[in-house]
DNA sequence: GTAACAGTTCGATTCAAGTCGTACAATCGG
DNA sequence: CCGATTGTACGACTTGAATCGAACTGTTAC
């Protein structure tokens, strides 16, 4: 199936990733996603609905800066660091360190 | 009177960059100015109501992502590029070359 | 002084984004 | 097979941001 991965990492604008990481939550998971490798959905967001933290995933999964993998029915989500280093370097940094 | 420029260096967030970031006129704003030493507002954003270009200059001041300078009636703005490579390396350029 | 210009502020409107609930598809466990 | 679980898709509601017009402040020019 398609492996809905988002865009190729020289299809990554700055405009989606600004955009993905303008929201308070998403800051959240990705400042999570930063510290350790990989991480299942509702582990990092147990605050809000499925179908909202589904949507948190979309908008991070288009706009290239997470990736999942699957596995049985669990979703594990990673940060695209290194296409995100090399595409805009220092972005993800200056979001980690705040 | 109130040099109403902002954030200082140290208080300037990364939350506020990116939603200040996160719109198209701010971007083009800010792009125009780190192409340019210094610009009057209305060289900048000329398809826009003076209101409107007004919301967004103070956006983009609250954040610390521009300064202004008045000279007479005219008000020229600045990107605060130093404060901002001192702070988040490498995201205005990010933003530029983007 | 007065008229013109630059920018801010306020209120009203419009529109996109976030949120949730429900229904659905897919997977695992009995 | 059947029920429980994980995540998605869709529609509806709500909230916040963007936009504009009008009124206001301050400055320049005459």
């Amino acid at each position: 199936m398609e492996n809905d991965e988002g865009p190729a990492r020289g299809d990554i604008t700055i405009e989606a990733v600004l955009a993905a990481l303008d929201h308070p939550l998403r800051l959240r998971v990705v400042r999570a996603l930063a510290a350790t490798r990989e991480m299942t959905c509702q582990e990092i967001l147990p605050e809000v609905t499925k179908s909202t933290a589904s949507h948190h995933w979309k908008v991070l999964r288009e706009a290239g800066v997470v990736e999942q993998r699957r596995e049985g029915r669990y979703l594990y989500l990673r940060l695209r660091r290194d296409d995100l280093d090399s595409r805009f370097p220092g972005v993800v940094d200056a979001v980690v360190l705040g």
